[in-house]
Parts: C-alpha cells; sequence; structure tokens
DNA sequence: CCGTACATTGTACAACGTACGCCGTACGGT
DNA sequence: ACCGTACGGCGTACGTTGTACAATGTACGG
C-alpha cells in the first residue's frame, strides 16, 4: 500500500532523464554496466507481474541484476521511474492513421486505446501525476489524440479541455476497477460470498423506511448487473454519455445520439 | 506515499463497525476508556490538518492519548479506520429538500455537494473503495442523491448508472486538484517557477514539426490558464458535458444547452 | 474478597526509500 | 607506460510504516 507519487525530485533532472538528454562529457572511470532503459523495462515487467506495489527499488535492481544502491546512479529516485515507466508506456501506445473517419468514431477509438492501456497495465492509472511526465511518449500520446478532434470546429483551447475529459474519465474508469479488482483478490472473496456472509446483517440495518430509493434501486443495480459495483456497465455507460456531452458542443443540432461508437 | 486502500480486513466485522453494531454482552474487566467516534474524529481532524499521509496509527493513538496498539481494541486495522472516515464524512454532508426544482439543477446541486466535501476534506478523494463502506452515512447519501434523478424518467438500473458517472466525474476531479496540489507543494513551486526552470530544455526537444498540434494547443491551453494543468477550469467543463451528456438520455429532444446549470 | 475477562501497552519484526562512505576500475595527462 | 583520480557499484544503516505477540493491570461477577 502505497501512493505511487510521481514526479517529486528535481524538476530538471527529471525532464533530461525522459528525453534522454544525459550529458555525457569526457567519460572517465567505468562505463555504467546497465542502461536506463534496462531498468525502466524491469520495472514495468515488474509492475505487469505483480503490480505496483511490488515496484520497489530492491525488487527492481534484483530484476536488473545489481544491488539496490545502484540504481540511484541512473536516476535521483523512485518518484522518476514511475515517471519513466508512464512515458515508456505511452511511446508504446498504437497510432493508426484515423483521417476521414468522423469524429465521434476517432474519440471512440482514443478511449477504447487508453481503456486497453490501462487492461494491459493496470497499475499506470493508480501513478498521481500532478504534473505529468512531460516525456517523448506523453508529446506523441498528445499529439496523437488532439488530431481525434480535428474538424470539430473546437478552439484549441477547448480542444485540450475536451481531451482532458475523455482521458480523465478513461483514467477515473480505471481505477475504479483496478480497485474492484484489488479488493477481490485482498479479501480472497467474490462478489456473490460477501453478500453471502453480509447479506443478513445488511438485511437488519437497511430497512426500507429509513433508505426506500436506496434499497429498491440498489437491489435493481445489484441484480442488473450481479454486484454492487461493475466497472464495465460503468465504462460502457460513462463513455456513451461523455461522448453525448461532448456531441453537445461539436453538433449541437443534432446532439440525440444515445447509441454506442461505431467500432474502429 | 501510500496506497490508502480501505476494507481489507474482514468485510463482516467492518460492517458491524460501520452500523456501530457492537455486541455488548455482560462486561467484565476495565471498561473501554475511549469510544471508537473518538478515535474516528480524531483521525479525520489529523487528516483534515495535514493530509491522508499524516493518518499513520501512532498519529491517531498519540491524538486520542493512548499508545499506537490500543486502537486495535477498537478496530481491526486501518483500512477499517479509513472506511469509518469516509462514512463519518458521508454522514455529515447536507441534505436540503429540493423537491420543486429542475433535474438539471438538483444533479448540479449534487455535484457541488460532493465537490465542497472534498474541498474540506481532499484526502476522502484518495481513500480507494473497491468496495464501497456501506455504513449509514453512504446510505443516506445514496438515498438522497439518488432523489436527485426523480421525473427523469430513468429506470432504476440507469439511475444507479447516472449517479455513479455524476459521482465518478467529481472524484476524479478533486483528485486531480489535490494531486496538483500535492505536486506544487512537495516541489515548492509554483507554475510559473516550473516553466522557468524547465522551459528552455522544453523548448530545445519540442519542435513544431514533430508535435505541431500539441505545442500550438497546449500553448493555447496553458496561456489561458496560466498553467498546463488547470483542475479548476477541467471541472467547470467537465461538469458542463456530464450535463449534457445525462441530458441526452433524459432530454432527449431539446438536448442542446451548453450553459452551466443555474445555482440552487 | 478473589478469580478472571478484558483493556492497555512495550517490544519486536519485516518491509520501505534512500543517505553515507568505502571499494575498485579504467581513462586522461604526462 | 604509468599513475592520479573521476566515477560506477554497493554494504550498511536509519527512520518510517502497519501490526503480531505476550505481559500488565484493572474492575466486575460470583
Amino acid at each position: 500500500m502505497s501512493t505511487y507519487r510521481s514526479g517529486a525530485g528535481d524538476p530538471a533532472r527529471t525532464l533530461q532523464l525522459l528525453w534522454r538528454r544525459l550529458d555525457d562529457g569526457p567519460r572517465r572511470g567505468p562505463r555504467p554496466g546497465r542502461s536506463l532503459d534496462d531498468i525502466v523495462s524491469a520495472a514495468i515487467e515488474l509492475a505487469d507481474a505483480e503490480g505496483l506495489d511490488a515496484v520497489t527499488m530492491r525488487r527492481v535492481a534484483q530484476a536488473v541484476g545489481v544491488a539496490p544502491m545502484t540504481l540511484y546512479g541512473y536516476l535521483p529516485g523512485k518518484a522518476e521511474l514511475l515517471d519513466l515507466m508512464v512515458d515508456a508506456l505511452y511511446a508504446r501506445l498504437p497510432r493508426p492513421d484515423r483521417a476521414g473517419q468522423p469524429w465521434r468514431t476517432r474519440v471512440a477509438a482514443v478511449a477504447r486505446d487508453n481503456r486497453d492501456l490501462f487492461a494491459a497495465h493496470p497499475w499506470a492509472a493508480e501513478v498521481a501525476t500532478g504534473r505529468p511526465p512531460l516525456g517523448p511518449g506523453l508529446m506523441a500520446k498528445y499529439e496523437y489524440e488532439l488530431r481525434a478532434f480535428d474538424d470539430t470546429g473546437l478552439d484549441d483551447v477547448t480542444r485540450d479541455a475536451a481531451l482532458t475529459f475523455l482521458l480523465d474519465f478513461v483514467r477515473a474508469a480505471a481505477r475504479s476497477a483496478a480497485e474492484a479488482r484489488a479488493t477481490r483478490r485482498e479479501t480472497a472473496q467474490s462478489e456473490e460470498q460477501w453478500w453471502a456472509a453480509n447479506g443478513p446483517l445488511l438485511a437488519t440495518v437497511l430497512d426500507e423506511e429509513a433508505y426506500p430509493t436506496a434499497v429498491r434501486v440498489g437491489a435493481a443495480a445489484g441484480a442488473a448487473h450481479n454486484a454492487a459495483v461493475d466497472p464495465d456497465h460503468a465504462y460502457e455507460f460513462g463513455l456513451d454519455r461523455v461522448l453525448d456531452g461532448l456531441a453537445a458542443l461539436i453538433d449541437p443540432v443534432a446532439a440525440r445520439r444515445s447509441t454506442a461508437a461505431d467500432p474502429g
């Protein structure tokens, strides 16, 4: 359990690392035995396999085949490692040419790409980026995703806001999904087991007079999803709302479809 | 630097604690010197004053005037304490009667109440609740907030999804704001200082040929907000999109206003 | 009035990030 | 060719976290 904060160290040094602007002046003494990418790749593999909690400096060092403190010759600290991991992930995202497709299809595809990213690397959604890691990966991602709003008539400021809105939604959904999975794993209880264990107590305590709407709606939603929270359904529903909300801005006349976005 | 996870312990025990169903059989031996509420209140005060990082079992115990391990006589562990803190917060939320107002006003008011909650207690947005703490506070909140969708014509399952969508949005916005504040505090750098320190390097690295759209849009957005990220603006913009997105579902005919919701 | 149930707590442990300082290597200058 | 030194590597250690365990002391039921 750790709040995976990023970017705490010297920001200028972080930028140099992200863009690999290591000032290699006159070399003296032994050459570095590993590369920055070795470390970042090992950390990503570790996070993919065992989650962000497993990404400790000791574990990463072990994976790289080096003593823990050796890592500090390559990076200032763990915060920078997290930044580098996230930027490396962003750099790998697919960027197919979607010119010619309608904006809603393109924007939905951006959402899906991000969702896939978080599905493959759930830890990425947990890294807090108060100031985002302005590395080559994020820049390429930003450049590409902004193009999804080409021909929407949005001015630049609004275009940025629209993209932020979309990405924040996908990220929040990914966090919810990750939290739900983590809870299920930690308590080693499925949703059914939980209700079997707690239903009786809840029944005595949730009288319908005190919470009539909550009991009725909660029961209906629970029955529909077979769970108290259903991240997948929340994502599908939310994405449609997000796209409709953007459509109200982009196509103010015909903003009336609540169907799911077409595939791309 | 901690992933504030909640609800890890025995779920049944957690429920008993939330609803204060402590089985007080025949008393023997010394009476407890404090109450559960003493501990929860002290923890909330601590979190309000110094953030969630400051809420350690030792600090809470100190605030209550007791040895650290004494807390474990009242709660199974820290996860349950976090659950209790969140539920206590929810119980305190205002719940004015908003019958008669249009749905968009009521829903906007729900968003504002939640935003105010996270403004007063930023740590609440950081507590991960894979399975939400089904205590009296959350139930009262759920009951009240569902009523904001009365007369919208939404069925129960959709009503739950709509509320979840709205609350997830507000929470994500609060997290972004908290992260931005934390970053600014930790690096002790304002946005202007950051750009002064990193602008030169960024300029050499962000050539407009590689990222034409990104550079242009980023510059426009940065100039408009005086910052790379502007949580307040993201919230205002996002809330309008959220309401428009819900409107497309609720008022499919006249879904065309992108003005901010009226006050309530 | 005493035995016991229970609240309280001191100590301890395994993790974490990382500061500090020593070791040995291999290059630049001569 | 050689040596001084800059620099990569790392062993050890510190302060922090949540909490397990066993000892201590208190106040009630019989």
